[in-house]
RNA sequence: GGCCCGUUCGUCUAGUCGGUUAGGACGCCAGGUUUUCAUCCUGGAAAUCAGGGGUUCGAAUCCCCUACGGGCUACCA
């Protein structure tokens, strides 16, 4: 079976269809370990996660710490960790490795270095010594001068210090006698560059607008272009999927592939539309999550170095089937009305020519929602195992066979985890405190002698459960020329302590007669 | 500034070969259910398809221009 995946019908003749059943489909998530990981990044795991098992391939997870300035302790174990939860689950990975290991490209620089070799070998690459200092003062004075940034390209790199300006015999002796040079990409002049794209069709750049990029850098290790291309070589990378912020370098890519001689096996590219901002645009950030009330991160993260806590979507109370739920949704649909789906359900159903090309922003509160609708949909067990800590942590207990009961009244309330407790405490603690707003709105003069003149009632009764109870409350309401909620909304109060909750009958059934009257009586007596 | 990408209800989106009362979901509003608060059910408002030009009998859909938004423009990824 054939299918195209390519969008731009217009320039469809001169692109290939691509074979959707490909034998071998491998793709990557190559996170840098410079933080943790945001919703954005799990979305692109995601992603590559989906497509691989969707096509029967592998997914391998890279670490790319080439840049050993940004590396944050403890942030490759924040990505495991979160990914885990995530239930994004890798074929190769830096623990279980695998037949292209290491998985860390910190422990590939060897690898590296030789495929710089080829490259210089042929004239594809060129060393330079240009100081950051000067670099930074060409810059400045480009800008100075108004004739936009200074770029280093085939206008420049002849005024620049480098293998092309300087001496074969010079730049021998700098590099012996251990001058700092990096090695850069010596860039076409005059060409114009096509790249397919699966979300976006053909991009086309012309190479004038492109620099002779930093390919190694003077610490001797690979910059993210040169890494990122021969890894994804050596790996057998079928299909790159990787967020929106690559498209500009994508041509460079392209080219590195070239003149590697490894077009015939150059990836697919997919680049992703990126998550912005709930509020106004852009990029959604770190600190977004904190200024805006919802965690932008999987899971919660400590700043080793400022100490700050980050919330984590798993702390806060989601979910793992809602929290992919809801990145799925953010960028591609399934093309039907459906809207809730299993890991299961996505993979069969996940497409990359589904994936929309403009950015989407997080909502927070169709979060909740996904989140309501996998939480009310669980079955009792798990329900119980997720109530059950919480229970402990407030130092309370009961039986299963209570915490059932309650968790039958309370689970079409809950939108997030902690909304467990919240909902049902007063069915194993009495209230402390009585909301005062409700007091004044429904307690009346003739209140409190009304519910000792029904407690009374109640404590005659010898079966004591939802039917009498609302047996009882129905005479007596009768009897007494009442409203329901006269007497009910007075009960509530001095049950729960305001006016939440479920049905009263249900409450004084689960509740029982005993703890039932005590209440009312203290309850009484606090508010009198 | 330059290059690249994008633009359908407030938000996520359907609309992939041009003809739809532009559909769904979240949120919002109203009504119903309920003794309360939620849930739930029903209904409603909500997109002149960024704007302007074309092409066409007919354009959200094809072409061009403009505007706006975003990304990139490091010896960061």
């Amino acid at each position: 079976m054939i299918k195209t995946y390519f969008r731009n019908l217009d320039s469809q003749k001169k692109i290939k269809p691509i074979r959707m059943k490909q034998e071998n489909i491998r793709v990557r998530f190559a996170p840098s370990p410079t933080g943790p990981l945001h919703i954005g990044g799990v979305r692109t795991a995601l992603y590559n996660y989906l497509f691989a098992r969707k096509m029967g391939g592998k997914l391998i997870l890279r670490i790319e710490d080439t840049d050993q300035n940004r590396f944050v302790p403890g942030a490759e174990q924040y990505i495991l960790e979160s990914l885990n939860w995530c239930g994004i689950l890798f074929d190769e990975d830096v623990v279980q490795g695998g037949p292209y290991a290491p998985y860390r490209q910190s422990e590939r620089s060897e690898i590296y270095k030789e495929y710089i070799r080829i490259l210089l070998e042929k004239g594809h690459a060129y060393y330079a010594f240009d100081t950051e200092a000067e670099l930074e003062l060409r810059r400045e004075k480009a800008k100075a001068e108004g004739r936009g940034a200074f770029q280093y390209d085939f206008r420049s790199r002849v005024l620049m210090q480098n293998a092309l300006t300087l001496s074969e015999a010079e730049v021998a002796s700098r590099i012996k006698s251990g001058h700092p040079y990096v090695i850069r990409i010596k860039i076409p002049e005059n060409e114009t560059i096509h790249l397919r794209d699966m979300i976006r069709g053909e991009v086309r750049v012309h190479t004038a607008n492109l620099d002779d990029k930093v390919l190694f850098k003077s610490d001797g290790l690979p910059t993210y272009h040169l890494a990122n291309v021969v890894d994804d070589y050596l790996m057998k990378i079928t299909h790159v999927i990787r967020g929106e912020e690559w498209l500009p370098s994508a041509p460079l890519h392209v080219l590195l592939y070239r003149f590697f001689g490894w077009e015939g096996v150059m990836p697919q590219f997919a680049h992703l539309p990126l998550i912005l901002k709930p509020d106004g645009n852009g990029k959604l950030s770190k600190r977004d999550g904190d200024r805006l009330g919802f965690p932008v991160f999987p899971i919660e993260w400590k700043d080793p170095k400022t100490k700050e806590i980050y919330a984590g979507f798993r702390e806060t109370g989601y979910i793992p089937e809602a929290f992919i739920n809801i990145l799925v949704h953010l960028g591609w649909n399934p093309g039907t009305e459906q809207e809730l789906f299993s890991m299961e359900e996505l993979i069969a159903q996940f497409s990359l020519n589904r994936i929309g090309k403009s950015g989407s922003k997080f909502d927070p509160e169709k979060a909740k929602w996904f989140n309501h609708q996998y939480l009310s949909h669980k079955t009792d067990d798990v329900l119980l195992s997720l109530l059950a800590p919480q229970l402990e942590q407030h130092g309370v207990s009961a039986s299963p066979e209570y915490m059932i009961k309650v968790i039958h009244l309370i689970k079409e309330r809950v939108n997030l985890l902690p909304d467990l407790w919240n909902n049902s405490w007063f069915f194993f603690i009495p209230p402390k405190t009585y909301n005062e707003q409700v007091k004044s709105k429904i307690w009346r003069s003739t209140t409190a002698g009304l519910i000792a003149a029904f407690a009374t009632e109640a404590e005659n009764l010898s079966e004591f459960n939802h039917d009498t109870v609302h047996t009882l409350v129905e005479n007596f309401t009768q009897k007494n020329q009442v409203k329901m909620g006269q007497l009910m909304n007075p009960l509530r109060l001095l049950i729960v302590g305001s006016n939440q909750g479920p049905g009263m009958m249900d409450i004084a059934g689960t509740l029982g007669k005993t703890e039932f009257l005590t209440r009312i009586r203290n309850g009484l007596s606090n508010l009198n």
